[in-house]
DNA sequence: AACGGCGTTGACAACGCTGTCAGCAGGCTG
DNA sequence: CAGCCTGCTGACAGCGTTGTCAACGCCGTT
């Protein structure tokens, strides 16, 4: 007699679907993995099977028979700013979701000397099959040698310098950031600050080229005076602001490489009692939640986060799986968001 | 000979230490899970062996076998408003990675008519040993009912009506709001505008009673006109801002019973012209990222939700590993954080 | 008629661990 | 001194799947 038969508790195993169809547990298997080489009718006698008796397949016992945890991990940075990784939670987890995977979180305080330990302690751990890698984590040739090294596959996203043959989803940054640049200018702005990203983030010189793009297109000078370097956080806009605002000659417009530096320029500019827009203006990017909730709502520029985290790690899973995964040859479109912070200079 | 004598591939198996140990697989089992009746001398034995050999036990031979996945699943409410779930997110995987659980995310979008059912494949597919419910998931009577069916034990976190024999991490949220409030009294104002939380939400009711009986204090009397109700996230805060301030005498003073409803009232003051404490002082509830990133930074009462979340998670597992976990008698403290949404009403 | 190939199916052995139970000392009790 | 308990240890059988490989029937080919 053939194991399985009890059926008193909720456990439903391949022995009883294979029982009900009249077939081998490994035909069962075959028509839950998707297999080929099953007659068509077979088939749907055990999905009818599957169906009837509401059998899920056992995690454990496929992960370890199969040699594959169907888990993917996420390494990501855990700043008090979470708006970024809000979106990118939400993005992978509904490519997971989908694929019948897991997440499992690994959160970094950055910057973080025991970062390749930790990282391989998660990989070990989890023993997940890929890991998605955010930016920064993406460009972190510490972190990304440690998995080329163990062998695990990654995706990243907004990576600066993607590494060929590897999963890499970026969007327009520059492109953005040049619309909005060339936005002030139009609205009648001739000094324009600027605060960069974080220095080991891919998005910021890319964003930092479009500012200085649409400076040259439309034949303003650049200053670097008016140029400050920031780490994408609220306290490290507020600082670039103070010395922005200080000059004697100080910008009409700042833009901040994200919404969250956006928010400590603003913050900032209060606590001077200046107002905005009327006396500066000011811009965000990414378009997370703060950009709507701040007063006045940001101009920014909405990066679409979530469907780039989604494609990523569905593309890790394809990959995973098998399947040639190419980064997407075209990136995700940013598109221009203006709100209430910016205003016509006069 | 046994098996596991492979070396040449990274993976270690329970036989690679036994054999190097001089002792059988139970034995190294058994230092592994921390059993008893293993002689000092051996179990350092057994210890020295796992270090040199790096071992991690199999994650998924470990659940298939003992029919334990530790892991267990976070249920929860995936707000706009990321600013509490960040905080449960942060505090339940502390708690996991100190017991060696994996957590795996449940996001749920409310309302949900499929709430039962999405919960039902949650628990079955992720196969999870207990579930953790943060505020408002811990008072619907669907889900607990559900798990309660399905033998599968949880911890509410902030549950207005903890079910008794479970777990239930509290805060003094009364006692904070009582403060708040006669803060604002002894500043000098008579007419104390309140915006409700979310009706399912535990902490709703009491930061009410907290705001009554402060005025009962101080002999104001209280007055349903002032009263609005919320549901916890930016938009309905502004909205019930928008009634209270078109009054014929608006209050002077508005508390909002978190911190992004206290957003929505800044917002609408200042699309009102009003300023801010000048004219009218506004206070949250909480403490969350948002509250000292507005301007001005919010007067509120910081709850400790990651430490909350990491004492609800930890007595869940130590419930899943059979030790008897009880609430904790008494509830964590919330501590007043007075910043310049507020000033004394002249 | 014999043969090879292909599509389909099943028997059986892993996978790496834990649970169960039996065995073996050594000390204590009657 | 027998009998028993207690502390420690190991042999072995699962746990529920997937991988491997053999077998079968049917087809077309030689």
């Amino acid at each position: 007699m053939p194991r399985g038969k009890d059926t008193r508790s909720g456990k439903v195993t391949i022995f009883d679907v294979a029982a009900r169809a009249g077939v081998s547990i490994k035909t069962v298997s075959r028509v839950v993995n998707d297999e080929a080489n099953v007659r068509e009718e077979t088939r749907e006698r055990v999905l009818a099977a599957v169906r009837a008796l509401r059998y899920k397949p056992n995690a454990a016992a496929r992960a370890l028979s199969g040699n594959r945890s169907r888990s993917v991990g996420l390494v990501y940075e855990n700043a008090q700013e979470f708006g970024y990784t809000q979106n990118v939670l939400n993005g992978a987890l509904a490519a997971c979701e989908a694929c019948g995977y897991a997440l499992l979180l690994c959160p970094l305080e950055l910057p973080n000397p025991d970062l390749v330990e930790r990282v391989r302690g998660f990989a070990a751990d989890a023993r997940v099959e890929g890991i998605v890698l955010p930016a920064p984590i993406g460009d972190m040739r510490a972190v990304t040698g440690l998995l080329l090294g163990l062998r695990i596959p990654f995706a990243a996203i907004a990576a600066r310098q993607p590494l060929p043959g590897e999963i890499n989803v970026a969007c327009g940054d520059r492109k953005a950031m040049l619309a909005l640049t060339e936005y002030l200018i139009r609205q009648g702005h001739r000094r324009i600050g600027f605060i960069l990203g974080h220095p080991d983030h891919g998005a910021t010189p890319e964003r930092f080229a479009g500012y200085r793009e649409a400076l040259d297109a439309r034949g303003l000078p650049f200053s670097s005076g008016l140029v400050r370097q920031g780490s994408f956080d609220f306290a490290s806009g507020k600082e670039a602001a103070r010395t922005l605002l200080a000059l004697d000659t100080p910008p009409t417009a700042v833009i901040a490489s994200n919404d969250d530096m956006a928010a400590g320029v603003l913050f900032e500019a209060r606590e001077r009692g200046l107002s905005v827009p009327e006396e500066l203006s000011i811009t965000g990017f990414d378009d997370t939640q703060v950009a709507s909730r701040l007063w006045p709502p940001l101009t920014t520029a909405r990066q679409p986060i979530a469907a780039m985290a989604e494609t990523a790690t569905a593309l890790l899973i394809d990959r995973l799986n098998g399947e040639p995964a190419e980064s997407p040859e075209r990136p995700f479109e940013c598109e221009l968001v203006i709100r209430e912070s910016t205003a016509r200079q006069v």
